[in-house]
DNA sequence: CGAAGCCTTGATGCGCCTCAACGTACGTGG
DNA sequence: CCACGTACGTTGAGGCGCATCAAGGCTTCG
């Protein structure tokens, strides 16, 4: 994680995060952040830590992970590059609530907290902002305990595989691959299964032709297709 | 719902959304509100429905409930008095993301939507008391994605009236009574299960002295044994 | 080149859903 | 106030979805 130096508003511009905010605005906002350089596997925070920063991902994906009593991991979500994370501050939390580790090499920008009253106060926007992604991130969570409670491994497998193709995917010549080294086990821990049971779904779409995979690698093919197995639509 | 009036500042001077506000600021907020009457089994709002107001439940009990695309219901929390409900606005959402429903007779306060930005920007710690609110709530969610993805049916339920018991519990001579009317069909809406796996666990408790239960009732006389299933500690 | 991490595939079993039937408390209206 | 309908609760039988256990192949990296 080594200091860099030299942050230009175009980097933060456009982001969600801050629109509607002034380009002197923006520069005073960057002036106050560090920029980091997290590798591959790196540990950016851990679950109880106290909450000393906030960040923004300006380049790469993360996951944050929970933890449970017995040792069980489970993917809380992924963040993808022009988001925040670690905005402890922002729910008057002291301490992080889950571990967020680098899935690729990562750039961030981060925040002492002390920094985010003033912010905050300074911008209502941003504030605004903030709140809403706070909003959007309690919607999909509480969709996700819905998914649980209601549908089966197959249908959560394949919806989780489509959501994070429409997040995070990529477009190459095959069809839409998932830009981020994703084991079996990982989109195990994204819907509470196991990763044998999500080996053999994955095997299963692979001889009808819907993806092709590989070692922590997922491209769609027929994304509809998985999209109808997501919505209970199984026969096919 | 009758409107009421006649509301004094001590009707919500200890409560958790008003903390750190003058006895005057709360007068002025009361007198930007409309007292409500809601009839057991009373819709309050319903998902999707154009969020116009934001309310504070007064006394009673409240289900948020929200519904699969294939008609399954799940309770997503219960609302007890002195709690915020239906603050879309403070996730930056034009609409309600689920049904609220009375659970017994309640009385609410609510507010016009129009009046959210004024008090907020007035009154500082209510906007920041509003967050803690949300934060508490994102990390239930998350905790309960956590519990349907590790655990078993047998703990969720413990678990769940456990936590029911802490929340509205109400000492009697017996032990901790659940001080609203619940079903096996509402515990199992919270777990993730059937009301026939619940109506057996309830049936086992109950032989072994732990629970005491009727028609939409229930008394832990135990509840350290509860916690003892919850926390995974089956043989007993 | 060995070791570790990831993936696959089979066999087996059980936790819990599903289907079914009946018992019991509530409240509503004649 | 009783009779009936409706909602809630209980309990059994059966079966399936998925976890668990087990074994082996393949890729990546030091």
């Amino acid at each position: 994680m080594n200091k860099m130096t030299l942050l230009d508003v175009s980097l933060i511009k456009n982001l969600d995060p801050f629109v509607g905010m002034e380009d002197t605005a923006l520069q005073d906002v960057l002036d106050l952040s560090d920029s980091m350089h997290y590798a591959k596997g790196k540990m950016i925070f851990r679950e109880g830590d106290q909450a000393k920063c906030f960040y923004l991902l300006l380049d790469g994906h993360i996951r944050v992970v929970k933890t449970s009593p017995h040792g069980e991991q489970i993917i809380a979500r992924v963040i993808s590059s022009g988001e925040l994370f670690g905005i402890a501050k922002a729910l008057h939390r002291d301490t992080y609530p889950a571990d967020a580790v680098a899935a690729v090499d990562c750039l961030v920008l981060c925040w002492s907290n002390r920094h985010w009253d003033k912010i905050v106060n300074a911008y209502p926007s941003f504030a605004s902002n903030t709140n809403k992604t706070v909003g959007k991130r309690l919607a999909e969570t509480q969709a996700r305990v819905m998914e649980l409670a209601t549908e089966r491994v197959e249908q959560r497998v394949a919806s989780t595989i489509v959501k994070l193709a429409a997040q995070t995917g990529k477009k190459t010549n095959e069809g839409i691959l998932i830009d981020f080294p994703i084991s079996r086990q990982d989109v195990s821990e994204m819907t509470g299964t196991t990763l044998h049971t999500v080996s053999r779904l994955m095997s299963a779409w692979e001889s009808k032709g819907w993806v092709k995979s590989g070692r922590q690698k997922i491209t769609l093919l027929e994304s509809h297709k998985l999209a109808m197995v997501a919505a209970g639509h199984d026969k096919n």
